[in-house]
DNA sequence: AAACGTTTGAAACAGTTGTTTAAATCGGGA
DNA sequence: TCCCGATTTAAACAACTGTTTCAAACGTTT
């Protein structure tokens, strides 16, 4: 079972690793096949001798980020309260597409498939983002102890994931007009206690001004 | 000085048309220089004509929608109290980059832009994007009685842009996994006082909770 | 050793890309 | 009317794209 620990990646991995780099940087039309084989250091050909083309490629390495930044939780998992329930969510949300540990290119790619959709987003949608949104929105309801309506909780799981996405689609300009807010080593858990209180605050206001039972 | 009512644009304006609309549904690289000019109709040789080339074109065009939606405004235009302020704000950005009445492509730009920036960010966000957030800044610290530290403000402010901007990134997702909240053809007026109502809590409580001055 | 399917390799393919060229056309002043 | 700059046109260019081809090399099984 046990393979020899220092053997290097199959060519198919490579390719797959390359190819999340590239794609993450560069995007779908801006990547260039040649440019993928020349850093997973394989032929030219190897991409439609393991895939069918470049398009089937995208999909595969695409498929294999949501994997890994969707996994499945239930709130129960992830704490007690609903408020320590919603900071872990947040936090493991911000970690897995933000981390710098991890392959960046898993949360470049994420966020590029949203902006601008492949012919995948449906299952992907199905497949990974709303189970996923299924446990965000238990945990919004216990937070407001099942006083908003489904429109409201949907606003304010809007409201949670907007403000996670945004350090990740628009790190660019974050890095530029609060610099103050990156600096710090451990900031992420910083931006996920934020996002946390701020977010319970909305609820909590939601929740009580004009609740709607439907 | 009145020109002719139906004198059909001139061709370097619907260049820059017909390019906002390829490059805001394609990115800069799916786009083609022949489906703008196609679009535009115009020769192919135009572009290299009134502009240096195909990114001078873009340029100009991103120049263009920047233009229009970050239009320079300041708190005591937007309303009396920080709530009116707030909400005037956000309602204004979502209307600017949302709106289906004005051309998609402004928004579309400003997504990709964001998220894959072109050389243009710099002086893009200096420009355009910085004044625009201290507006937003000044009416957070107004609305928190200047009880927020201004590490609390700048979340604070990336918590609202990044609600707003997920409806204008994630709206593929959206309209898949909340249809309900895109449904009602003044949508964007409830998700504006959704923003705004959750934002004022989350504003209050940055400011009850450990406030820190400095 | 021979034969096998699997993987790699270099080269070429046809199509598309952005850009350039140079001739043709237009619109007003001299 | 003629001339001249500005604009438009069609054609061609070289470079690059994704993909295919087919032979060479590899590793395992007869």
């Amino acid at each position: 079972m046990a393979t020899l620990p220092a053997a290097p990646a199959p060519a198919r991995d490579r390719l797959i690793q390359a190819a999340g780099e590239v794609f993450g940087d560069q995007g779908f039309d801006g990547a260039t096949v040649r440019e993928i084989t020349r850093r997973a250091k394989v032929n030219l050909a190897a991409i439609n001798y393991y895939f069918r083309d470049k398009e089937e490629l995208y999909l595969e390495t695409l498929n294999h980020a949501m994997r890994t930044i969707f996994v499945r939780t239930q709130p129960e998992d992830l704490g007690t309260t609903p408020a320590e329930q919603l900071l872990a969510y947040i936090s493991g949300l911000l970690q897995r597409i933000l981390n710098p540990a991890r392959p960046g290119w898993h949360g470049k790619l994420l966020a590029r498939e949203l902006t601008s959709p492949s012919r995948l987003l449906n299952v992907l949608v199905e497949t990974f983002v709303r189970p996923h949104r299924d446990t965000l929105h238990k945990i919004i309801r216990s937070a407001a102890d099942g006083q908003l309506s489904e429109m409201q909780v949907s606003l304010a799981g809007a409201s949670v994931i907007g403000q996670c996405l945004y350090y990740r689609n628009c790190r660019a300009v974050c890095e530029r007009l609060s610099p103050e807010i990156l600096e710090a080593p451990d900031y992420l858990d910083h931006v996920a206690a934020h996002i946390a209180d701020f977010s319970l605050a909305g609820i909590a206001a939601q929740a009580t001004s004009a609740p709607r039972h439907q």
